[in-house]
RNA sequence: CUGGGUGUAGCGCAGCUUGGUAGCGUGCUUGAAUGGGGUUCAAGAGGCCGAGAGUUCAAAUCUCUCCACCCAGACCA
């Protein structure tokens, strides 16, 4: 591709709207143009990076014998009503009516389209286990795209679905995935992409993983042991406390605190600390829309996805406090009303006594023990796990906490679709039996802009070689100069030619601007041809990530260059 | 959905307090010079000042309503 035809424009003012490096390179290298909220064109330098991506989804869907198949945008929203997820979903599943006045949804994803397809297809267990998959368009309509390509309303997604006759053999297909996974990231670059136990959502299903790209502005929070390999999301990591420090039991007393509402007024004031105390967090449950309090010892915060799934409610914090006889600000498991739902987390099971509210306007207690003074309660893990706090499977103190982009997830789904809508296949012993499911999917846009995220410079993105929009570039300084156009011309031909992939920046621009630009593009290989240079008897190649600069004599430059490109090449693919 | 912010040329911004029909930088076009990290000069093209209503002789500017976008949360395969 030449760059004087290329249709694109790069800006060298950071755009306003832009806060994360991904986007900010992504608009300012002209790799895409906002069209909506949450909604792009993209750039031919985008959809050349995303079709490499593609690829190698494909290669690698292939070869665990994935089937590549494709499923409709816009569906009649019957299927949606059989498995359920018509009412289920909120209104980020777009609804509307055709013509004819029936309800039509756009796929957010396709596990009814997958069980649509395959069940009456797939009616004998000798066509078991198998695996469907597709790249295409769904649509979210998120209620907050951000970050350019991380979050958007519309994108490309590779989701896979598999269909299995027992438990055992699903799971080891899972494995199976979940090491395709591992090499699709390898593949595209970023190696260091790790998988975290995950909530399995809307999705339904028991285990989950999500593959996340560690980053400070991932929006998901990670607890990462750094002894062993436990790894999860903060949504599901199991809480662990030190019950050896229990302190001696004191006598319950109730004490004046004027005025002070909050754990940490109420702890300075007393001279405790604050995991001496029980914080109490109110919630609203959505299902009978009563109040739930939440006792959890005063430095751990509330996991509301835990508190959610064991409630088996939609929860909204901090609302209607004044009801049910609820003090605000002085809230505390002994003399709240009887009706009020209760929940106690398992941190509380760590001290013989504790700092809470006496339920009394201006009163706290002190030396509140739990088993003498309210009797037998039921504990449960609510708490948000924390930064140097005990691993749940090796035991040290040894957590992180850490964010991440969740740039792809694998789901054992069980008998969630297949059951509801019906599908069955018949056994070798003549039974009709309820075949299972896995899924797992990848955001192709996103793990584009996750990729620029974990590879760029203060000047651009430095694209992986197996992904990047071309595998060379050729900067023409002077290309009004005659031997500097005749031999970038020929070069770009015979390494066309060879196979490899070029950029040839043939404009007259200075020789600023253009490297500018080539840092902006972020091709992995970079071809300088200049007066100078060919003056001198030589060309110069190099990395964009600077680890490679030579200069070779002109008639030498093709056959290094296609050497350079496939070693790098096989760097990456080799795994 | 809650809270905060911003809407003026493709992009980045000034003008708004104190109303008088719009300006800077960059990009774009043309010409000349320059030629290894966004070079210089000159001449141009480009705007229903987010939308609607109101106040006024007169609104980018004042008032009201709405919309869009961004950030933090909530939500999210």
């Amino acid at each position: 591709m030449k760059f004087s035809q290329m249709l694109t424009k790069r800006f060298k003012d950071t755009p306003a709207d832009c806060q994360i490096a991904s986007h900010i390179f992504m608009i300012r290298g002209g790799y895409m143009k906002n069209v909506g909220n949450g909604i792009y064109s993209l750039f031919p330098i985008t959809k050349r990076i995303t079709s490499k991506i593609e690829a190698i989804m494909r290669e690698e869907m292939n070869r665990i014998d994935g089937q590549e198949v494709l499923f409709p945008v816009a569906m009649p929203a019957n299927i949606w009503k059989e498995s359920g997820r018509f009412d289920a979903i909120g209104s980020e599943l777009v609804r509307f009516k055709d013509r004819g006045g029936n309800d039509m949804v756009l796929g957010m994803t396709h596990e009814e389209a997958a069980v649509q397809l395959a069940r009456e297809t797939a009616d004998s267990y000798t066509q078991f286990p198998f695996m469907i998959y597709q790249i295409q368009t769904k649509f979210r309509d998120e209620p907050r795209a951000r970050g350019g390509l991380i979050r958007v309303r519309e994108f490309t997604m590779k989701d896979a679905y598999s269909f299995h006759t027992s438990k055992e053999d699903l799971e080891q297909y899972y494995q199976k995935c979940h090491k395709a996974y591992e090499r699709i990231f390898a593949r595209c670059g970023v190696p260091e992409v790790i998988s975290v136990k995950s909530d399995s959502g809307m999705m339904g299903g028991k285990v989950a993983h999500e593959f996340m790209l560690c980053t400070p502005v991932g929006e998901d929070s990670l607890v990462v042991c750094s002894d062993c390999d436990f790894r999860a999301n903060m949504e599901t990591a199991d809480c662990i406390y030190d019950e050896t420090a229990k302190g001696a039991a004191e006598e319950l007393t109730k004490v004046l605190t004027p005025g002070m509402k909050t754990i940490e007024d109420v702890c300075s004031f007393l001279g405790k600390d604050k995991s001496d105390s029980i914080k109490a967090v109110v919630y609203r449950l959505e299902t009978d829309d009563s109040v739930c309090v939440v006792f959890i010892r005063g430095d751990i915060e509330v996991n509301e996805t835990k508190l959610r799934n064991f409630l088996k409610s939609e929860v909204y914090p901090g609302e209607e406090l004044d009801k049910e006889g609820i003090v605000a600000g002085f809230i505390g498991p002994k003399g709240l009303p009887e009706k009020v739902r209760t929940v106690y987390d398992i941190s509380l099971k760590t001290r013989q006594s504790y700092v809470c509210g006496a339920n009394e306007e201006n009163y706290h207690y002190t030396g509140l023990n739990i088993e003498r003074d309210l009797g037998e309660v039921q504990f449960v893990d609510v708490g948000k796990a924390t930064e140097g706090g005990i691993c749940p499977v090796c035991g040290s103190k040894t957590l992180k906490l850490t964010r991440g982009i969740e740039v792809g997830n694998i789901f054992q789904l069980g008998d969630r679709y297949t059951s509801s809508m019906g599908m069955k296949y018949l056994d070798k012993d003549g039974s009709l039996k309820t075949p299972i499911m896995g899924c797992y999917g990848i955001g192709v846009g996103r793990l584009a802009a996750s990729i620029c995220e974990a590879r760029h410079d203060d000047y651009g993105p430095i694209w992986p070689i197996t992904i990047a929009p071309w595998q060379v570039q050729i900067c023409a300084l002077r290309s009004d100069d005659e031997q500097v156009k005749a031999f970038a011309d020929k070069l770009y031909e015979e390494l066309q030619d060879a196979g490899i992939e070029v950029l040839y920046d043939d404009r007259q621009v200075s020789a600023g601007f253009m490297f500018s630009d080539a840092d902006l593009t972020g091709i992995p290989v970079r071809i300088v041809v200049s007066p100078k240079g060919l003056k001198a008897g030589t060309v110069e190649v190099s990395k964009r990530d600077k680890s490679y600069l030579e200069k070779f004599e002109p008639d030498k430059v093709k056959q290094n260059v296609i050497e350079l490109v496939r070693t790098m090449v096989a760097e990456l693919n080799n795994i």
